[in-house]
DNA sequence: CGCCACTATTTTGTATACAAAACAAAAAGT
DNA sequence: ACTTTTTGTTTTGTATACAAAATAGTGGCG
């Protein structure tokens, strides 16, 4: 996964995995079903070439998956599968915000407070689509805020992941607000700059968030 | 490594993959060199195609990287990027042997001790390449130890990433054995069955290899 | 001798073609 | 009617061909 540079010239491979990414993550595509190569390569004007790329990358980075029997898929998981998925994601976030209050600074504040500004916009507005972008644009700077770019891609690699899963649980107005509400403890947490505080602020967060996972598959 | 399946019929792709795997972790392309398409091609007796999708994999995986100049490389790494890499490393690691600490069972301990008996067996007859392979699977044995694939997975990869780095720390068998000394340190800690002993165990273990490795670097 | 334009060669990305395998379906035999 | 064999279709993996971009040369001209 790569950091998001500004990529004046895009190859078609890259603007398909970049697609793909989006519709899974919104849960347009469900876990389980099968992507066809052909058909997304008529969908998308190109040929198959640059459509098996984008899907071969995709599953290794484990948001596809192949070989279930054939052809290449949506990951599926089971409840265990999930939670142990979780408990990984649990894992570095953890780490994540236990880094980042060590290491915040102006800026990171800002671009946090920013992400959250935009989370209730889109929450109180009931923008489901703008919601999803703005809550992973929130913990994206959660991500940066640890100055670990590494650290920050794996977070957001997983979060790609359960991506399908998690937006199963953003149906209702209500639900945008109270994730929203849930970010205003979590940043509380971490702006306190003390390490168990804001871990176990995470840990929290991360706890709920994979309750209502579990609940909505 | 991947969970080695009993696979009887490999795709030429996911051959040529593991094989530069293999290769790069044990340090035998240099980091920055240049992978070049075709070469590989005549040199696996295939075509660029599946030497192209194996490129993409690595690359999404973070082993190479493309685009410096252009073309694929063999990922290099600042000494402030290999610090950020070995954080984000060691914050895995330590989780890793926290959670295995609390799961550990009969099997998983003496998957443990076998591994650890292959790396006396080969630091102790100056077996380098023997050891590379006995010390992944050692560390392997940990990740699985936790009972969480996606944990081990993540594990891995971070390990792979940086093979080419840590490589270079093990030439003469004084390493090695230094090594498989500072495994037996881990091995108590983690079998504690304590989680805070077993995560410092780790941290030591992984700081100890980092220093290491930045000297080499 | 150095600089710029222009050409040639390599290299990447994509399209298409083809072979082999997997799956589905129909036909034959018991 | 049920199994087994055979045939046909879809799908995957790989090879090759081609176009566009990039790098490296080459030569002219100051």
């Amino acid at each position: 996964m790569k950091a998001s540079k500004p990529e004046p010239k895009q190859s078609a491979a890259q603007r398909i995995e970049q697609a793909l990414v989006l519709e899974i993550g919104a849960g347009a595509l469900e876990p389980g079903q099968r992507l066809d190569e052909v058909g997304l390569a008529t969908r998308f004007g190109a040929s198959r070439t640059p459509v098996r790329e984008a899907l071969s990358r995709l599953t290794a980075q484990g948001v596809l998956v192949q070989g279930e029997r054939r052809g290449v898929f949506v990951a599926r998981y089971s409840r265990e599968e999930l939670s142990q998925i979780f408990e990984a994601m649990h894992e570095i976030e953890a780490a994540c915000a236990r880094i980042a209050s060590q290491r915040l600074n102006l800026l990171a504040r800002s671009e946090i407070e920013a992400a959250q500004a935009n989370c209730i916009a889109a929450a109180t507005a009931g923008d489901r689509e703008g919601y999803l972008l703005a809550n992973e644009a929130f913990h994206l700077a959660i991500y940066r805020a640890t100055g670990n770019p590494y650290m920050a891609d794996m977070a957001l690699e997983f979060r790609r992941r359960t991506g399908p899963f998690r937006a199963k649980k953003f149906v209702t107005k209500a639900d945008l607000i109270a994730s929203a509400n849930s970010h205003q403890n979590l940043i509380n947490d971490i702006f306190s700059e003390d390490s168990a505080t804001a871990s176990n602020g995470m840990r929290t967060h991360m706890t709920q968030s994979f309750v209502d996972a579990l609940k909505a598959n």
